[in-house]
DNA sequence: TGCCGCTCCGTAAACGTTTACGATACAAGC
DNA sequence: GCTTGTATCGTAAACGTTTACGGAGCGGCA
């Protein structure tokens, strides 16, 4: 199929694409020279790269990034691979933080982020196979990790550098941070058995996110380990997000004996439990204690504050991306080269005004 | 350099990437019939297409797709170029709908969707010019147009296939879609001046994004349309946050006159001039009119609900992907190649209970 | 003069595909 | 038997880079 290089029907008509090979005839050098200029080395003139530098900002060169990464083998791009669940907002808010913080960290880099949708969760490993074995980047990160994720298995048998933000059940050995769950849960119930509550609910994710289970698990050991009765009716799983919270109030004040305090293992759910308790005329911090996790922008709206363990996000994806620079060969800075970094991020509490002493 | 085919240094010898090559010396079949084969033309024995789907699978081979997209000079993917502002929470929330439906719209027709961050504001122009150059994508989508925006002028210099997600004062001729906002703007003075208001007040965006100005103008016009009195004074720009809503009432009620109702170019400015009104102790809807724009999720949670406009953002994320792709001729259905879609989504009313007479 | 080393540049191979073209084998038609 | 057509496959070029290697030119030194 002979494309000849194309031009523009109109009437001034305009290279669409120069490439190395009519950038150097232009300048009467070899392509050797002119890849070399442009890259920087030693082995040219320093007469001969600005000539180059000139010529290829006249002629509007810029080199093709297939050829490049097909020659190099690396193609100088990370990809962040995240389910766009419908409800899960999740991904809307939260996320976003910890994206600027991991983009800024890769842009220092020289290295691009991407961001790939891998549509409704069903799909996730789907699409994850598609994306990888195109090696459209050279290193993977993976979020929203479930217990068991055929995603990591998958991974891991390839070879495929990646860190997963959250732990799972499948596979080991690979990089991966995830929020300290289990801090935060014993500070949770360490903080409202503090306060004299002895019956607390947690309200936890209904779908197959590690953390979830995780989250609750935590919860029953700080229970027990604080001497505290631990009834397993009190821990909940409810749909991650602020209709789940509106769900979960409704439960918890549906019992014959309500607990006193609630732990939600994020702040989408305050926004709905604060709603619930608002329809029942009763008031977050006196009527009910409410401790969250992290602290979501839009729960600034809610009055009073939620008292809750929170951290910097940005600085967390920064972190995933150095995790993830270190397992790929060709990036890896020369001193934490071939770490695998496994992290649990701490979080700190933030008092609000959503907890207090026991009413009765 | 002869880099050879790598292998694990763990004690089970691992292939790291087996190439067309290889799956055709083991196949004992030249490279040309392998991709023949998987790439399901004609001039095949169906026998020997199985054969090679069958040890495809088994030696666990995908294309490059550097040398694949090197060859056919496509590279199957369209990419989506967001400025991750700090505060401009609109990237957040609204956006993720419509990125559903432009990644559903895509993956239909087998194309990928990456999003890529370009930072702050001010560094958007430079990182479309380093990634467009790079032909990483066969099509790109920007959002966030400018009054006068750069990039617009570059990619039609360049002659790269986009589209723009609202409109500009920069260049001509080039696909868009975006909100009618002039539409909005008139419907909303229809309703607010219906109900018998005559001193209105609108708050719009203080970047320098070009819908804050066509909203402003479209909202001047308005007012004179239905011969109200058009004060200059009340056309505040203030930051596209909620943040901006609070200031945006406090500036009102420190009017000698406020205004008794007010438009607003977008619902995060609900959130903070609810929070305004509260604080004074008045109440939306009966002490002042509030009409919004675009439904944002989370005001949801604002009570009374606001009296809004809005549409099914999914839909314009499809259209978005349509009118992309017909200047994509690699891509582009023949119905529509060529086509420069320019269009004005239409937005429908929605009776909330954050408006109704002036009071006094 | 002969040799060495350095600077600069050209040559060509290689990365992994796709695909136009030609070659082969075989069946069909005269 | 010869021609023609069809099905199937191999060959090789091409996409746009990067880079190992070698060669030319030149100055310095014994």
């Amino acid at each position: 199929m002979p494309r000849t290089n194309a031009y523009t029907s109109g009437n001034q008509k305009r290279r669409l694409r120069v490439s190395i090979r009519e950038l150097a005839r232009h300048l009467n050098v070899s392509i050797g020279t002119v890849s070399r200029a442009l890259n920087g080395r030693s082995d040219v003139s320093e007469e001969t790269r600005q000539r180059v530098l000139a010529a290829a900002d006249a002629l509007g060169y810029s080199p093709n990034q297939s050829g490049r990464s097909l020659r190099q083998g690396v193609t100088g791009m990370v990809a962040l691979i995240l389910p766009t669940s419908g409800k899960t907002a999740l991904a809307d808010t939260i996320f976003m933080s910890v994206l600027e913080g991991l983009r800024a960290f890769l842009d220092d880099r020289k290295l691009d982020l991407m961001v790939l949708l891998s549509g409704p969760e069903e799909n996730a490993y789907a699409y994850l196979r598609r994306v990888a074995a195109r090696r459209l980047a050279d290193g993977l990160i993976i979020a929203e990790t479930q217990r068991l994720d055929p995603r990591i298995d998958y991974l891991l048998e390839k070879d495929i550098p990646f860190v997963a933000f959250g732990r799972s059940r499948s596979g080991s050995g690979y990089p991966w941070i995830d929020l300290d769950f289990e801090g935060v849960a014993e500070a949770a119930v360490a903080h409202l058995a503090g306060l004299g509550h002895r019956r607390i609910a947690v309200a936890t994710a209904a779908s197959d996110i590690n953390y979830s289970f995780v989250f609750a698990d935590a919860f029953e050991a700080a229970m027990r380990g604080f001497g505290l009765p631990f009834d397993p009716a009190l821990v909940l799983r409810v749909e991650n997000s602020d209709d789940g919270g509106y769900a979960f109030g409704n439960l918890i004040f549906a019992m014959p004996e309500p607990p006193t305090a609630v732990v939600l293992v994020n702040e989408f759910m305050a926004i709905g439990l604060y709603r619930s308790l608002k329809e029942r005329g009763l008031t977050p911090g006196r009527d009910l204690s409410i401790v969250g996790f992290q602290e979501e922008p839009n729960s600034r709206l809610l009055a009073p504050p939620v008292t809750c363990f929170r951290t910097a996000l940005p600085d967390l994806g920064a972190r995933l991306g150095e995790a993830l620079l270190a397992t790929i060969p060709a990036h890896a800075p020369p001193e934490t080269a071939g770490t695998i970094i496994q992290e649990l991020w701490p979080m700190e509490f933030a008092q609000g005004q959503s907890d207090g002493p026991p009413r009765s």
